[in-house]
DNA sequence: ATGCTGGCTGAGAGCGCTCTCACACGGAGG
DNA sequence: CCTCCGTGTGAGAGCGCTCTCAGCCAGCAT
């Protein structure tokens, strides 16, 4: 039970292999009646095109990849923004009449593995979202001649088109929140020195910081809700005076929240929480968290139109400030 | 600057197409100094095989799709479900020389673009990871010829292949815990009666219940955290001496420690409760929820395992009482 | 010498499709 | 009447690969 051919519909509604070629692919110049009887045909033999002989003609696949350059722990973690940009790329794929092909690399396995399949001809484009701004392959994908996005601006200098999120404005915006609200000692828990977003939004605590004339009080953190507590706790031993603390994700600020409640601190009154990211679980929080919320899903829409139509220039997207109750 | 194909790779190396192929493709029947000699040259040009060519004579696409046939929304909430399942599948994948590709299937017309795509000879098999039972995907995949495992067990009487978890057993396991511990008005919030999570955890609750003659307290939830503050409300009202509750899910478990708290009730020391799933934040809630952890990645590897090498059997993984404070 | 293996290699067909090009056909214009 | 054109349609090449099959050249037995 083999699947039908161009040939056999042909054969079936009493025309050329061309002819159905044409109907399948929505020529115009195709007689009324013909068009009627080949689609009658394939309908009744359930054809569907070979891909891959098409592909072989055409060199063009009519889809596209999705690269997360992360362990799936971290993709499928609490973070909404792989979702959203999930969703944002599958609509605008949609809307092109392309398919998306998610694919996980992880590993530096992975990272072979994607590399073969995107260079083996199975898509006309990657995308490659990867937090770590100093990853190796969407260079090395370019190199290879295959279309790229990245999603979140590249920290290799390679001048790869990406599409990215005001890391920098909306950390400005969180302590500036802070300021406004007549907090006087502003800490910050930041994210990783080798992830933009870490970078970024450390950038933006120290430049609204710089502007008000306060010192910055500094604890390093990996995003992750572990580190969060352990940040806060060290930042309350540093400077027990501190009234308010920035996390550059709100797992951290989770993680904050529990050190705070530990050692005692009054969430909002004796210490303001501010977080970014804007998880499900925010609203939820006790109290309810503060935070930045990101465009994830404009992202996705931006990079996938960044990767459709090439010779647009590279996005930087706005966030926005969601206050709730912990500042 | 196109591709080199192996014609080229051929010429450079002096030798035929059909040795260049056997060469790539690991055969052991060439001279040692041609085969380096082919290797060289495959390295100089940088060549890759064009994958739409080989599948169009091979007939296989050496990769297997893992379909989700939910909206993203649910895939990537902090159930921990669909990120183990893809770890197995990947790992399992891998192991067999395969490429996994994702694909999510959420709306009726994502059902259609997956079906497209799959009958088009870009894979050559389906784990279509579905939470609704009912789902109509896996048996239209089946009817069109491609091999599919499913995972949890389907609801629409096919006799596909699946792996599934054993929900009834995990249930009464959580419910024998409180039994055992001493509660005596034991309450469920439980799951959406069209998806097999939600029946089977439900059997397994009655089950326990009926083999202790105590009599059932029941609400209907969705497993999102909302609905298990909503169920426990009621549940409350409906009989305000409960002392214990199993929440079909670890979602609706936060709800209900939320609506408990709410109500002045202390856990575990008025209500013990207890969930499902085992997600990261269970750990992390107050107190720290008790729950039923699941086998999700090895479920993952069993799912590709099936539909590796077909003619084994469905298979039904145990699951793992997690005691924390909760219960 | 001749015949027979057995190990390597090359020639060539063909996978299912698209797309160019030639061609058939009816109607308008010379 | 023939030419010219526009509109459909079919023939056929070829995309890059795999795989069968034939052929070649040792080396050994006859």
């Amino acid at each position: 039970m083999s699947r039908p051919t161009l040939e056999k519909v042909a054969a079936r509604a009493g025309v050329s292999r061309a002819t159905v070629s044409r109907v399948v692919n929505g020529s115009t110049t195709v007689a009324e009646h013909i068009r009627v009887a080949v689609q009658r045909a394939v309908e009744e033999l359930g054809y569907v095109p070979n891909q891959a002989a098409r592909s072989l003609v055409t060199q063009r696949a009519d889809s596209i990849a999705l690269v997360f350059s992360e362990p799936p722990v971290r993709v499928f973690s609490d973070d909404p923004t792989f979702a959203g940009i999930i969703r944002g790329v599958s609509t605008e794929a949609d809307a092109a009449d392309k398919q998306v092909v998610l694919m996980l690399a992880g590993s530096s396995r992975g990272h072979e593995r994607v590399e073969r399949y995107t260079t083996s001809g199975h898509v006309d484009g990657v995308i490659v979202a990867s937090m770590h701004g100093a990853d190796p392959l969407p260079a090395a994908l370019a190199r290879r001649g295959i279309p790229v996005v990245c999603s979140g601006r590249p920290l290799t200098g390679s001048s790869l088109p990406y599409v990215d999120i005001d890391n920098v404005g909306g950390a400005e915006s969180a302590v500036r929140h802070l300021l406004e609200s007549g907090r006087r000692r502003i800490a910050t828990i930041a994210g990783p020195p080798d992830m933009v977003a870490g970078i970024d939004r450390l950038t933006g605590y120290r430049n609204a910081l710089r502007d008000s004339g306060r010192r910055s009080i500094i604890a390093i953190g990996d995003f992750t809700r572990d580190s969060g507590f352990e940040g806060m706790t060290q930042l309350l031993e540093d400077d027990p005076g501190l009234d308010a603390v920035f996390a550059a994700s709100d797992m951290m600020a989770l993680g904050a929240l529990q050190a705070l409640r530990r050692a005692g601190r009054r969430v909002p009154d004796d210490v303001a929480v501010i977080g970014y990211d804007d998880v499900p679980a925010a609203p939820y929080a006790d109290p309810p968290l503060t935070t930045i919320r990101q465009p994830t899903m404009r992202m996705g829409r931006e990079l996938a139109r960044l990767l459709l139509s090439p010779g647009e220039s590279s996005v930087i997207l706005p966030t926005e400030l969601v206050v709730r109750e912990s500042a």
